[in-house]
RNA sequence: GGGAGCAUAGCUCAGCCGGUUCAGAGCAUCUGCCUUACAAGCAGAGGGUCACAGGUUCGAAUCCUGUUGCUCCCA
């Protein structure tokens, strides 16, 4: 059979993965086997994968394709997020596409709209996660918005609110002007702006020209004061005690008030107060029982209560304001300032605060228990550095927002009576229930049609933070067999950046309704950047696009690609050069398939003692990278792990044990070799195929025409009996290669020509043992001799502690011997000096443990011995 | 303003509790090879005051303090 030299991913990953899905090998069903869950987080029902999608997907796909490989009944759940606001925002996009206008349409019929855009754009990201190889249970296929989670959600809302845990009221609140909603605190994004401090005055009550200047970044608020504040301890506003201030413009008298939150070093040290539109602001008016003047509608332009600029935008008033304050002379100065200003996430519009009626959640006491879990390690973090930020979050949590204004997500299951009051209640026949029951006057005459569903849709996190319990039902039927199976679910992938929005509230959720931790590992991984360090963005070009990416290099190169270089919570510095690496490492083992699959074995061949050790030493080498990469796992150091495997396949099995026992050129194997060769690939392909799935698979059925069998249901391989003696040995024989080949390169001697080598020995005895015929193989010698003299016209060089040489007709210049001689003796001899120094420092050898002791008294010993015998070869050469 | 983390080769990083010929790996670079598995390859080579300054110690990349620079989170 003829086997392409170069692998080919295209040709074989859409034939596995349809071999896979036809089996059913993702498929998990509770059994008696240990369970092994991951649920994934949900991709937006909008998105369309993206280069942290393939990381994260990656890192999942691993660690399940693993777990099953150990035995466990492993299942990925997979779904995806309704995602509320950005769902809504491309609907209403595409209506505007065909000339529609959101507000021109029933909430039924935009979302008709929108369930049609979903079900025909939904579905696009598991398919290109199918592309990467991810082994999710797709029968379990979940969204957040479907009946059972729909449910799910509302349930849940009911049980909280009923518990007491979830209230509506008027707060501030971040307003997105652009989306109409609120947004939570996690969703808006501060960014650095170059802005202006105007400092402004106002005239005092009484005078005709005293005045008191305040500075401020946003004159447009000036119309919503109601207080100027100093602090109480300002002697330069002392005499303001009782006074009024006018309110530029408009004439407005305010108090003064007195307060220690003003920093008198800032701007002049006298503060505007606007309730309706500062955070800080607000809680002064609290404190103070200030006149609260909104002057701000909800998209951002003024309001009628501003008294002017009325129906302009927000921006648009700043710069108006400014000059028709200074027309009344009412501006001071104004500087260049530079502060933080927060955006929606979302939409990038300025966040306005806002006070507005809204629905939320109280966290102080939800957050105890789930700051508990993860200091005390019931849920680890890796790496562990982010239980800091976790703990210093958790400790300042305010209550959190979960009301939208939007129509596409979970509708509130509230219900608004005639008189102002409400019901929470699952249906509208429930709420009309409860409604009449809470009347006291059963005459009163209501009917079910007076109840109004608040118009209101709960937060997408409202249904995330339910995930890992929801996509088994586990709130609706608590006790059926997923749930008491798969939860709590074993690991998590995400990315820090939702530790809060979404980790945290999952914790919480999982303590209140399972009183069990939803997960006990969260592996974070970090952000994919471009080679600059530059996040990816659509805006700026910089993000491959991960398909083509995979049709380009394979899935399998891709995957490693990520991974390589992203050891968890580091960001990646995402190069194609990493994923080429990956399909480099595809084709090269790819190669070592055919080279073995090439192989004629002989049966009356006996295994030559060179072949016996090869074989006895790459088993003690592969079972010691299985304790190793093993361990690495139980780390969580994915990363780590696939480079120790890199290097176990390349460099230890096809450079240096497939090199020792490859016959010669046409010349068959005994099969013993040729056994243990297939069982030592076998035993790599099932350690590498959580990394890289189709290659794996593919050369698990070239190797053995598997059939049905797939690579999947086997299992990874054990660890057995480690011969360290014999790895030793080997290293020796690894240096002693290494140096002939660094002589014939140095000597331009063609790797063909065969060369002879002696080692000094006084005995005769030889210090290659069973790798005798090994090094004469590996290194092709014409004869490997054992000799207590130096021959003729040699160039020499040490292994170790042992000098060895080859005969050199021509090449040989003694002069730069010499000189290479002498650089070394004075590399050796400085290392010497070094020891020495330790061991002639009293205290060294009194305080240090013997075993430090010894080893510098051998690596003196070494040092020595060795600059003797470099002063010897220098003789020799003069003479 | 509050908190956290990082600084080691051109790049990305490893180096856990101080001691292995400790200064490492991969990539990149340079040199020589199309050697019958693989040029997507093979062999070899060069490259770092471990950010800076102190301290602890017989001994510091590793522990402590300070300085500088960068990153992230929170307000």
């Amino acid at each position: 059979m003829e086997i392409a030299t170069k692998y080919d991913p295209s040709s074989v990953e859409d034939k596995w993965y349809r071999f896979w899905m036809e089996n059913g090998f993702f498929r998990s069903v509770p059994d008696e086997r240990e369970p092994y869950c991951i649920v994934i987080p949900p991709p937006n029902v909008t998105g369309v994968l993206h280069m942290g999608h393939m990381l994260n997907n990656t890192i999942q796909d691993i660690l399940v394709r693993r777990a099953r490989m150990l035995g466990k009944n492993a299942c990925w759940v997979p779904g995806t997020d309704h995602a509320s606001i950005a769902t809504e925002a491309k609907v209403v996009a595409k209506l505007r596409e065909q000339g529609i206008d959101k507000s021109s349409l029933s909430r039924e019929e935009f979302l008709a709209h929108a369930w049609e855009w979903k079900e025909k754009h939904g579905g696009i990201i598991l398919e290109q996660l199918k592309k990467l190889g991810a082994s999710c249970d797709w029968d379990r296929t979940c969204f957040t918005m479907d009946e059972a989670r729909f449910e799910t959600v509302i349930d849940v809302f009911i049980d909280l609110y009923n518990k007491g845990l979830i209230y509506r009221g008027a707060r501030m609140i971040n307003w997105d002007p652009k989306a109409l909603t609120a947004v939570s605190d996690e969703e808006v994004i501060y960014k650095e702006v170059k802005s202006k401090l105007y400092y402004v005055r106002y005239r005092i009550e009484g005078s005709s020209d005293e005045w008191i200047t305040i500075a401020t970044t946003r004159p447009e608020t000036i119309l919503g004061d109601t207080a100027i504040c100093v602090h109480p301890d300002d002697e330069r506003y002392a005499n303001l005690k009782g006074r009024k201030i006018h309110v530029p413009l408009i004439n407005r008298a305010v108090p003064v008030i007195f307060d220690e939150y003003v920093d008198k070093e800032f701007g002049t040290g006298a503060l505007k107060v606007t309730p309706a539109h500062d955070i800080n602001d607000y809680n002064l008016g609290l404190k103070y029982n200030l006149e609260v003047v909104d002057t701000f509608n909800p998209d951002g332009t003024l309001s009628e209560a501003a008294q002017l600029y009325i129906g302009e935008n927000r921006f648009k008033v700043r710069t108006k304001i400014v000059r028709d304050l200074d027309t009344a002379g009412h501006i001071v100065k104004i500087e260049d300032y530079t502060n933080k200003v927060g955006y929606s996430e979302r939409t990038d519009e300025i966040i306005e605060p806002r006070i507005s009626v809204q629905w939320f959640m109280k966290m102080k006491e939800l957050a105890k228990p789930a700051l508990e879990v993860v200091e005390n390690e019931t849920v680890r973090f890796h790496p562990a550095k982010y239980k800091n930020m976790y703990r210093h979050w958790m400790g300042n949590v305010n209550d959190w927002c979960i009301s939208r204004q939007l129509l596409w997500g979970h509708r509130i299951p509230a219900w608004h009576l005639p008189d102002g009051s409400f019901v929470v209640a699952k249906t509208r026949h429930e709420a009309f229930e409860l409604a009449k029951s809470r009347i006291p006057d059963p005459g009163s005459r209501i009917t079910i049609d007076d109840l109004k569903q608040d118009e209101d849709v709960l937060d997408t996190w409202f249904s995330s933070w339910l995930w890992p319990i929801s996509v088994f039902d586990g709130i609706r039927h608590p006790d059926n067999a997923d749930i008491n199976y798969y939860y709590p679910t074993v690991d998590l992938v995400t990315a820090p950046e939702i530790i809060f929005f979404w980790v945290a509230r999952m914790i919480m959720a999982g303590l209140l309704f399972r009183n069990e931790v939803p997960f006990r590992n969260v592996y974070f991984t970090g952000i994919v950047r471009d080679k600059q360090g530059r996040k990816m963005s659509k805006s700026l070009g910089n993000s491959p696009e991960p398909i083509e990416l995979i049709g380009k290099y394979g899935a399998d190169a891709v995957r490693m690609g990520m991974l390589l270089c992203s050891p968890a919570g580091n960001d990646l510095l995402y190069d194609d050069s990493l994923v080429e690496q990956g399909r480099n490492f595809c084709n090269k083992v790819w190669n070592a398939m055919r080279l073995v699959k090439g192989w004629e074995t002989d049966p009356g061949l006996e295994q030559p003692k060179s072949n016996q050790v090869s074989v006895e030493w790459f088993d003690s080498v592969l079972n010691t990278a299985l304790i190793d990469i093993n361990e690495q796992f139980t780390r969580y150091r994915l990363s780590e792990a696939l480079k120790d495997v890199y290097k176990l396949v390349w460099d230890d099995f096809c450079s240096w044990y497939l090199e020792m026992i490859k016959p010669a050129f046409q010349m068959p194997v005994d099969s013993k070799t040729y056994d243990a060769t297939l069982v030592f690939f076998e035993k790599l392909i099932r350690l590498m195929h959580p990394f890289m799935p189709f290659l794996t698979e593919e050369i698990f059925h070239v190797l053995h025409n598997s059939g049905e069998a797939s690579i999947m249901q086997t299992r990874l391989p054990l660890s057995g009996v480690i011969d360290n003696g014999l790895i030793s040995e080997f290293d020796f024989i690894r240096q002693l290669v290494m140096s002939v080949r660094a002589v014939r390169s140095e000597k331009n001697i063609p790797q063909k020509e065969q060369i002879p080598v002696f080692i000094r020995s006084e005995n005769n005895k030889g210090k290659t043992g069973h790798f005798h015929d090994v090094v004469i193989k590996l290194c092709n010698l014409s004869e490997l001799q054992y000799s207590p003299d130096q021959p003729e016209s040699s160039v020499s060089f040490i292994v170790g502690t042992t000098e060895c040489f080859i005969p050199l007709l021509q090449n040989i210049n003694p002069e730069e011997e010499i000189k290479k001689l002498e650089e070394e003796i004075q590399y050796q001899q400085g290392f010497l000096n070094t020891v020495m120094k330790k061991l002639d420092n009293e205290s060294f050898v009194n305080n240090a443990p013997a075993r430090v002791v010894d080893a510098e008294k051998k690596k003196k010993a070494d040092a020595e011995s060795r600059i003797a015998v470099l002063k010897d070869q220098v003789n020799t050469l003069r003479n």
